[in-house]
DNA sequence: TTTTGATTTGCAACCGGTTGCAATGCTTTA
DNA sequence: TAAAGCATTGCAACCGGTTGCAAATCAAAA
């Protein structure tokens, strides 16, 4: 029932080598034979065996994509472009979803079953750790979003967090709100920490510090929404910088509904310019991150490293830009 | 470098099948040659190879998951869904993005060359012949979200979207609305044309005709929101049911801007539930899929043809539900 | 102690490709 | 026409597992 590189090899009458010559890029055969192959391959309904050229060249082309952010619809885009891009490079995408454990151990161990060329790690949640095993376990990994490391083991891909987060408080400053506030995403991830940083820093070259500092417990609308009460109830601020649009976007609401005006009373900025934040509801100042530059520099970096595994652990920093609509002052 | 079987046996003291037959579920060692065999595996860091047990048992446990919706935020629910069910059961999603190439040939072979076990289609858009071509390349297919058909050549999972329009006829109907219009998603996805017709059936049997047909081009607010536009511009309509949310809450921004008053004036429905409509800014009534019942029983159905891939086509169907929001008056 | 039957084990062939190497065929140059 | 050089071809071993079959082991029954 099946067709193997025998079949065909017999009805082209060459030998096995010759079949699987003509299916290899670049190897030797001549025009006449790679025509007799082709021919008895159409007529057989032939499809080459991935799997057991996987087990002769040890090369699967199979890329774990693992993924813990099922939940922010800024994901979608990210999920998108590397199912595009490895696509285009005939590399296939393993999906492995971190949400219900993420303990990467046998996740580790499962994607060195299948023997992937290589693991993406895209989360700005999940622990340096967790890329950190895949690479221990002799994967070459290239973690998305990542936290920028100085003298890092692992190749990183994404934005400066930290400078991200000075960039927000200067936009705010500038805008002359005088009480900052930050409302993060959850506590204990690196991006939320480094953002914190780096407005803080900011702030303080200007002698200031921030007048609240709140977490969401998700990344979610209704987390923001109850954090900017929380917010509300204990300080008082006209410039707040969210850790995402969807946590923003909860928090925009809560303002707008006790009655403060945005963005005389209070300015509010987001953070990577989903496209609910464009709506007319909303209208959100934002930060956006170049999703689409960064996959795609994510995707070059895994090529390389399935050229170089060895290469030396890298770091890709991209820049953010502010997304100007209606909940921040114009400049003075 | 890399631990073999072989290793672990000449390690163990044992023969490859006794290694072999360790890691295989059900096959006949003793216990003390099992813990032999452990030991020396974790001494040396065996893990088994999946790729070469794929090629000896024509099994890779590897699950094709084709999708072509990564606009629609209701659909990372799906997507994550499908990942844990999958991992559960200790298969592997290969993700294939149908976006830029709808023509499924390319996928279909690359599918099989992968030797894949069985693919998901999971979109609501793709025609059926796409679900089909995988068929026909002898692959073992579900098609999740897809069009329900008496005598179906392919398994379905999803929503009778005839009786989801119908449904949507009636409630506008019991709320007194009396010119009732339809806001559809793009006019070639058989969901958006069998909600209609089921729409068009229902108020037919009430001596009705729907006073307006509209169709968005994509699964997007923008779209809804000048679809909406259009709609008004020639029409007078008071009750109107939306394709999907994401197009819905574009159409009711631009009622609200328009200065019509929702529901009082105009009840606006959408479909899909997801998670923006339940947002303070909209408030959203819509029709809720039970997506996490249909992913399951997806899942469930794709165990089962792994068993038998002969199994003849069939068909589930669940129920959809209203879910009360603020666009619609309430019943009389 | 011998026989019987069930369990456990190892041998060797196989899954469907790739690839180094030596042999063959062909063209080019002297 | 013979020798040299290059492109093409086939052989056979290998990738890392699984599995049918027969032999070996073991415990229970006679």
């Amino acid at each position: 029932m099946i067709i193997t590189l025998a079949d065909v090899a017999k009805r082209a009458g060459v030998s096995r080598s010759a079949v699987s010559r003509t299916y290899t890029e670049g190897a030797s055969v001549s025009d006449k034979t790679r025509s007799k192959v082709m021919k008895a391959a159409k007529e057989l309904g032939y499809t080459p065996n991935i799997i057991a050229r996987s087990l002769a060249t040890s090369r699967t082309q199979l890329i774990g994509l693992v993924i813990n952010n099922f939940h922010n619809p800024a994901f979608l885009e990210v999920l998108d472009q590397f199912t595009r891009l490895l696509q285009n490079r005939n590399l296939r995408p393993l999906l492995v979803n971190l949400s219900d454990n993420p303990d990467p151990a046998d996740s580790v161990e499962m994607l060195r079953q299948y023997r992937v060329d290589a693991v993406i790690v895209a989360s700005s949640t999940l622990p340096p750790a967790c890329a950190a095993a895949f690479k221990q376990a002799g994967l070459p990994v290239v973690n998305v979003f990542g936290r920028y490391n100085p003298s890092p083991d692992v190749h990183v891909v994404g934005i400066d967090n930290r400078h991200a987060g000075s960039m927000a408080a200067e936009i705010l400053l500038a805008r002359r709100y005088k009480s900052l506030g930050f409302l993060g995403g959850p506590e204990k991830a690196t991006s939320t920490q480094d953002r914190l940083r780096g407005f803080t820093d900011t702030l303080k070259t200007a002698n200031l510090k921030p007048t609240a500092v709140v977490y969401a417990e998700h990344y979610s609308y209704d987390a923001g929404y109850k954090a900017m009460h929380k917010l509300m109830r204990n300080k008082r601020v006209d410039g707040l910088f969210c850790g995402d649009d969807v946590i923003g976007l909860g928090a925009l609401s809560a303002a707008r509904e006790a009655g403060v005006c945005v963005p005389d009373e209070m300015g509010i900025m987001g953070f990577n310019n989903m496209e609910m934040s464009a709506w007319h509801a909303f209208e959100l100042s934002t930060i956006s991150q170049p999703i689409a530059d960064i996959c795609g520099s994510a995707v070059d970096l895994v090529g390389s490293l399935l050229e170089n595994p060895e290469r030396s652990a890298e770091t890709r920093l991209f820049p953010c830009a502010l997304v100007e609509r209606s909940t921040l002052r114009g400049m003075p």
